[in-house]
This record gives structure tokens, C-alpha cells and sequence, in this order.
DNA sequence: TAATTTATAGACAGATTTGTCTATATTCTG
DNA sequence: CAGAATATAGACAAATCTGTCTATAAATTA
């Protein structure tokens, strides 16, 4: 990987590594510079404190979630393609991450309410993902009321699907969410 | 509270309180002894570690949630009346506990696959908290393949409301997972 | 009442945490 | 090539972590 070469890309996407498979706290600094293979006083020169990296941590993860999501949606055409291939996106990004779950979801539930700007990447990222299923369901259903209803129904079960395939380390929430997905969808259309 | 006179008790209760609202990892031995005004040589004599703490919080946690949801859903008579009770008693406990969210998801985020005691206790009550819903849709939809979709569904409406509330600081989530409840339980009855 | 169990306070060890600082080496730039 | 910026290794401080141990006090039981 050429951008490891720089010692401040290498300290976060060690940080990531580390932070999405330990978590956050079980992750101490001397780790992330051991395996990145950078010197302590350079975290301090790019990062202030670990907490900043935290963030740092939040916001490219954000970032490379709908990178990722886009990418993966770029040959579908229709809006209800790429709804239902959401799920397909959610189910291999749990397989490659060996049901590691969300990002999102695990660092809020160890930084809780202490650090802020960790807080509102989090409430932003999901927000942001509501807002996303809203706008495809809104090219479906056409009634605005109903739409929104089914599109947070739809952001529901896949939030959903997400933190139970993390926990029985399989994918079948995922299948039973999208076959949900169907349902909702014929009600409606 | 009378339990508390007793120190094995006032270590869990209090380490039950500090676990939900800081984390397992963000709290340690010295702050539960603290302030359960319990002395460090007694933690150690009814708990051998920190994680032996931890497992007795799961374990006592699984029980406490279902004698609360049962006791919740104690005057409900038709399985349909206690599928929709079932997300008033989310919305309850989720305001009562400020949105700190579920305690198994939040633990199961921080301690990963480390310890496998812990993670097992987690997986059980989630694996019997889906038999439960799967119970009571039976009692409702006759077809036994059907019943099972639809239980799935609405367990992961119920866990995708559960953690969307804690991130967003609003019920919202658990009204339309109830809402779209209905639907699903209108479509096949 | 006397003996035993249980709880307490707190020192202590050893490891680990984040963060600072110094001194040397490397790399980039003019 | 010379000077400036950047990176490195690692010592160090101060706090915190889990867990052990000793010695005293309180409560329970015979």
C-alpha cells in the first residue's frame, strides 16, 4: 500500500484496524505505534491526543463506508435495485470483516456521551444513512407519508440486521431484513 | 434497598450501574469498590477477577431484563397485545435508562470475542429473546414458515429500535418498528 | 462469652496507560 | 551541498489498572 509510506496515514489506518477489532479503549497508543511502525512523538505532532485520532478514526470511516456503498451500488440502475442490494452490500462487508458489526454502533457503545465530537460523527453517519433510504424509497412510494414510514422501517431492520449478524456470526438477520424489504415494498408499490 | 447491606450484592449492583452507564472497559475494580463502600479483599473473595464481575453482571442482566418484560407484559392477554407491549416496554426502559441502550449489545461492542463466557451469555439471551418473539407470532400467524419470517422481522425491528434509539436520543425508531409491526402482522393474519 | 467467620482499610507490586521531552537520524528543499 | 523540516528511538513522568497481602475491626455462631 502506497499511502502507508506517510507516518500519519499509517497511525490511522493502524488506528482503524485496531479500533474496529479490540475497540477503542482496549486499543492503547503504544500498540497503534508499534504495528504502524511510527515513533511517539509523531502521533503527537499529527494528532494531539488520542481522543483526535479517535476522531480522525470516526471521520474517515464515514467517509469510506459510502465510498464503499457507492461503489458498490454503481452498476444498479433502478432505485429498488439498489435498495435491495444494500443488503447484499451489508452482508459481504460483514463476511469480509469477519462479523465485526458496525463501526459506528461499537464505538458509541464505549464512548457513550463523554466525547462530543465523537458523538455527532456517529449521530451525523446514521442520520446521513436514514436520509439515504429515504431518497430511494421516495422514488417508489410515492405517497411522502408512506414513503418515509417504509424508509425508516427499512433503516430500522438494517441497523438491526447488522448488530445481530455481529452477534450470531452469521448472516441470516440479513436475509430475513431484505425478504422484509420485499414485503414493505409490494404493500406499498 | 435491603440487598445492599449485603457486600457480594452492593459490588454487582453497583458494577451493574457503572458497566451500563461508563462501559466494562471504562470502569474499574477501584471506583465499584468505591462506591459500593465495599473493601478490595472482598471483591476478590466472591469474585476471583474483574471478568468473573462481569460475567455474574450478564448473567444477572439476562434475568433481570426478562422478569421486567414479563412482569411488563403481565396483564396483556392475547399474544398480539403483548407483541405491540413488548415495544412500550422498549420505549420505557429505553427512557427510564436515559437511551444507554441494550447492556449486551453495548458489552458485546467492547469485549469483541475476548472473553468467550461472556460473549456466550449474550448470544443466549439474544437466541432466547428471538424464540420468545417466535412464540408469540405462532400464536398468531398459522403457517409455520411464514410465522418464522415474520418473527425475525420483528425481532430485528426490535433490536434495529433498540440501538437507533441510543444514538439518536428519541423513541422514534421503536414507533415505527411498532408501526410497521401491524403491517406485517396485517399482511399475513 | 469465646471462637470463628467475614469485612475493612490500605499498603504494595507489577504492568500499563497517555503524554512529554531529548537527542539523533533521515528526508526534503532551496 | 547546506539548511530546515520531519521522523526516529526511547527515557521518563504521573496516573491508573488489576490483583495480593497484612493487620485490624465487626459480626456471626456455638
Amino acid at each position: 500500500m502506497a499511502s502507508k509510506s506517510n507516518p500519519k496515514d499509517r497511525i490511522l489506518e493502524t488506528a482503524s484496524r485496531l479500533f474496529y477489532a479490540q475497540g477503542y479503549n482496549a486499543t492503547g497508543i503504544n500498540q497503534i505505534l508499534d504495528e504502524a511502525k511510527v515513533a511517539k512523538a509523531s502521533l503527537y505532532k499529527h494528532y494531539g491526543s488520542k481522543d483526535e485520532v479517535g476522531i480522525a478514526y470516526v471521520k474517515a470511516a464515514r467517509e469510506d463506508w459510502f465510498n464503499a456503498l457507492n461503489s458498490f451500488l454503481e452498476k444498479k440502475t433502478t432505485s429498488s435495485e439498489k435498495l435491495f442490494a444494500c443488503f447484499d452490500f451489508l452482508e459481504r462487508n460483514l463476511r469480509i470483516n469477519d462479523f465485526k458489526g458496525c463501526r459506528f454502533i461499537n464505538l458509541l457503545a464505549e464512548i457513550s456521551g463523554q466525547n462530543a465530537e465523537i458523538r455527532k460523527e456517529i449521530v451525523d453517519h446514521k442520520t446521513t444513512l436514514r436520509a439515504f433510504f429515504k431518497n430511494l424509497v421516495t422514488d417508489i412510494i410515492t405517497d411522502k407519508a408512506t414513503a418515509s414510514q417504509i424508509a425508516d422501517s427499512i433503516f430500522i431492520l438494517f441497523e438491526g440486521a447488522v448488530v445481530e449478524s455481529k452477534i450470531h456470526l452469521d448472516v441470516w438477520a440479513v436475509k430475513a431484513a431484505k425478504k422484509t424489504v420485499t414485503i414493505l415494498l409490494e404493500t406499498y408499490k
